[in-house]
DNA sequence: TCACGTACTTACCTTTTGGATACTGTCAGA
DNA sequence: TCTGACAGTATCCAAAAGGTAAGTACGTGA
């Protein structure tokens, strides 16, 4: 776990571990990351960058480490040149799909629903 | 719409919406928040305070301010002294806390298992 | 001998977030 | 006249998060 997880699950143990998940799974592109994982099943680094547009390797980096530090994902490395390292959903990662699931559905509906309503209403009246 | 929050909806549309979803929920106390509001019905300011166990008020209004902004919460001003403001889940709030109690039960799930991981191996070997 | 591909790392910078501290306005009641 | 309750604001600060740009390692093929 990361440290700030893990300060996390110790301070607000029970009520509100809601807090617990958003730490785990909050962070630019973490969700994109699981979800393609959930997808393909097994990514290199490299087809990781291309298919979320480019983030810098350092930021790809971090996040991966970070998911990895944490449980969700895991990290093979083979001996070789030029390296070659994959990243797969651990079995913790797979228990998240769903929540993950849960969290575009709602996302998608509420982006619908703020998007129709600045439709409705260009500039707030003034 | 909070700023933030409109440029994820614009920028992230359709695919990987969990980012909204975090944006609009994650944030210190905003889970809290909403569980708190969704048992409660209503919310003064003073009383929120207490069962978050003292936030700064600072802290608390912008995170107030922030849910009403996103449209998750209403906020009720009594013309009175002392004031009086009540807070309450918006109809878009109450959308969320199916999705909040999936939030926490995911936290709680992942929370006990790496407490119970972190018994079985206390320091990692080294 | 030199560039190439892959998966990074290092150093640095900017923005965002959370928080500590102190202050405001207003009326009722002591 | 002073205090207290309530719901905030105003200022400032530190840490975290996200990002840019440039460099590293190493064996293969031209």
């Amino acid at each position: 776990m990361r440290e700030k997880t893990e300060r996390i699950v110790r301070e607000w143990s029970d009520s509100c571990d809601a807090e617990v998940s958003i730490a785990v799974l909050g962070g630019a592109w973490k969700p994109s990351i699981l979800t393609l994982l959930g997808e393909h099943e097994v990514l290199r680094f490299g087809e990781l960058g291309r298919l979320l547009q480019d983030p810098t390797s350092r930021v790809l980096t971090r996040q991966l480490r970070e998911l990895e530090e944490d449980g969700l994902i895991t990290r093979t490395v083979y001996r070789q040149v030029p390296p070659k390292v994959e990243y797969r959903l651990s079995e913790l990662g797979v228990s998240a799909t769903p929540l993950l699931g849960e969290l575009t559905r709602w996302g998608t509906q509420y982006a619908e629903q703020q998007r129709s309503s600045l439709n409705r209403v260009p500039s707030p009246s003034e």
